[in-house]
DNA sequence: GCATGCATGTAAGGAGTTACATGATTCA
DNA sequence: TGAATCATGTAACTCCTTACATGCATGC
């Protein structure tokens, strides 16, 4: 049987500290969640699927009266993620509406084509401050490959942001050229 | 009752041809595959649908003994793709398990996250080659917006290209920092 | 005659989201 | 004392892919 991808963030995110499934979360949501979400209804039964397969261990560690299990690697798990790391990575999806209303539009007006590709410019105007806002996360650390991730969602979105720039005075030359 | 995204490439694919569902997935696989897949699983059963709401007719046009069913937009369904393109696009998402495996890379080898860029690298030429073939393909055509968003994916898949060959002089750097 | 392409569908299952439910702790 | 946060989980649902099944048409 094999692994989701999704066990194997849940398997990564274990990599350096134990943590909680609530952690995992959070962690997720600052880091992965921008090319890999991860929800509590996916994290909490792969946890319990992967502790029955022996590739993480919980142990109880209440907060006072407050429920709570850390989980770690252990080592079958710590090598599970190793083989993973080292085959070759399959999965890559995008799904992108505007690009899809910008496809059609043709079907409607002028006016949504521009709609979509400023709706696009402002969603990745969005997306690049909160990665901005990560960046003093991760600098420094001794693992660099995270802070090479995040730059490569920051240019990545700058880029987007500079196409759809272009792309909006393209769409303005059209209508002035339809309007002469 | 709201109608899925992939609801929406169908009524656009029919916005200006008569088409069945075969061609439908052709042409989708020409063009918003790359952003916006779809399958027969999904084409199929979501042209009955529309045919029940109203928004799209399907007509019998066998050929000889092999039977066939094109599908036009009514008007409602016009109408209702037209106030889809006016509306603000929600969806975007990204699922990229090369950047997974670099994120985790120091769980591994060095070699294990050159390794990774490397095949994200690959598979963004090859996604690249794929683009520039179709693109004769919309050159030339009355409706601009699906050559704008072709060029938008080759010149994505350029930058990605680029930030890889970037990574992997990065990664070369840092393994020869540590061989010093 | 056979391979490829045209054409239509369904069934099963995997993956993921959302909403809901519950309750303790901490801090203002 | 009340809001925010910590913490764990499930159920229902949507979406989508894959595999399978069927059969005609066309061109070599």
């Amino acid at each position: 049987m094999e692994l989701s991808s999704t066990a194997y963030v849940v398997l990564g995110m274990l990599r350096e500290n134990a943590r909680t499934g609530y952690e995992i979360k959070q962690v997720v949501d600052n880091s992965t969640r921008f090319f890999w979400a991860a929800s509590y209804g996916q994290i909490y039964p792969e946890l319990k699927e992967l502790a029955k397969r022996g590739l993480v261990r919980g142990e109880s560690e209440p907060h006072g009266a407050r429920k709570r299990t850390v989980y770690r690697l252990t080592p079958e798990g710590r090598d599970e993620l190793r083989r993973w790391l080292e085959r070759e990575p399959e999965a890559f999806e995008l799904r992108d509406e505007g690009l899809l209303k910008l496809f059609f539009s043709a079907a409607s007006s002028p006016s949504a084509a521009a709609g979509a590709v400023a709706a696009k410019r402002r969603y990745h105007e969005d997306k690049l401050a909160a990665l901005r806002a990560i960046e003093p996360l991760v600098e420094g650390s001794d693992d660099p490959y995270p802070h090479m991730v995040l730059s490569h969602g920051i240019e990545l979105s700058e880029w987007t942001i500079e196409w759809c720039e272009r792309a909006e005075r393209q769409l303005a030359r059209k209508s002035q050229r339809r309007a002469a």
